[in-house]
DNA sequence: ATGGCCTCGGTTCGAGGA
């Protein structure tokens, strides 16, 4: 089974790299962020077309998430029953025993706005989710934009980033708590020392210059570890005319 | 030179992203 998570910067505009890419790639489950439409003009036809089931929840211009799969979505949640949101940044949904949980973690815009707290808030809001959903289920997924470069390692230059938003120490502080609830960044598991990155700002050449950072993680629960064969960063969308500005990431298990 | 881009909504500029 072959996962992935991409944040496609507008579903409207990405439609057809997304569906070229999970055929070219023989993506089974697909965790979609940045779909910024309203539920209403989701194009569920085109995936269903194409093969896939679809869940989302999405709103006018900003967020949105979606779930795609060729396997069926079963007990799907709708953001975070633990904290209420009127942003559409969660979903989770039950395919083939993987409890999937597809996440838009906040940017937090400036260090110590009120954008930042609601970034804070919202990952102890996610804490609790994932304490809650230990005790259902065992094979868990917990994957998406996190907006956290978790480590030195994810970032192309400390220095210039350095005490900035997306690598501060409170953000990665949250990304740690979340892998002592036993998650792992599958990433990591088979790359160790690895420096590629998920996401490079349109400006200044960035991605021709490979100035980016890794924010989109797949992380696991322990039970799933040996199941892994591949965990990678597909970069070749990222190099398409008009691309979003992350590229996906894929995890294949047995 | 301290910016540069992209998307959306709703009109051609401002907000938000990261």
């Amino acid at each position: 089974m072959k996962i992935a998570t991409w944040n496609v910067n507008s579903i409207k505009v990405r439609l057809n790299q997304v569906i070229k890419w999970i055929k070219k790639n023989n993506i089974d489950v697909l965790c979609l962020q940045e779909t910024k439409t309203l539920n209403i003009n989701f194009p569920s036809k085109e995936f269903f077309d194409a093969g896939y089931y679809v869940k989302f929840s999405g709103q006018k211009t900003y967020n949105g998430v979606a779930i795609l799969s060729k396997h069926e979505i079963s007990d799907v949640v709708i953001n975070n029953p633990y904290f209420p949101d009127d942003q559409q940044r969660m979903i989770t949904g039950t395919i083939n025993g993987f409890r999937i949980i597809c996440v838009y973690i906040p940017n937090g815009q400036l260090i110590g706005s009120e954008k930042f707290k609601y970034k804070l808030h919202w990952l102890e809001g996610l804490l609790t989710f994932l304490e809650k959903e230990k005790k259902k289920y065992t094979q868990m997924i917990l994957t998406g934009d996190f907006n956290i470069a978790p480590t030195e390692k994810d970032v192309h230059d400390p220095e210039v980033w350095k005490d900035q938003v997306l690598v501060s120490d409170a953000e990665r502080k949250y990304f740690e708590k979340i892998c002592l609830l036993k998650f792992q960044d599958a990433f990591r598991i088979l790359n160790p020392k690895e420096k590629k990155y998920t996401w490079w700002d349109y400006r200044q050449l960035a991605f021709q210059k490979n100035k980016g950072l890794r924010i989109d993680h797949i992380l696991i629960s322990s039970e799933i570890e040996k199941k892994i064969l591949n965990c990678d960063i597909d970069k070749a969308p990222r190099k398409w005319e008009q691309p979003s500005d992350h590229a996906p990431v894929t995890m294949t298990l047995i």
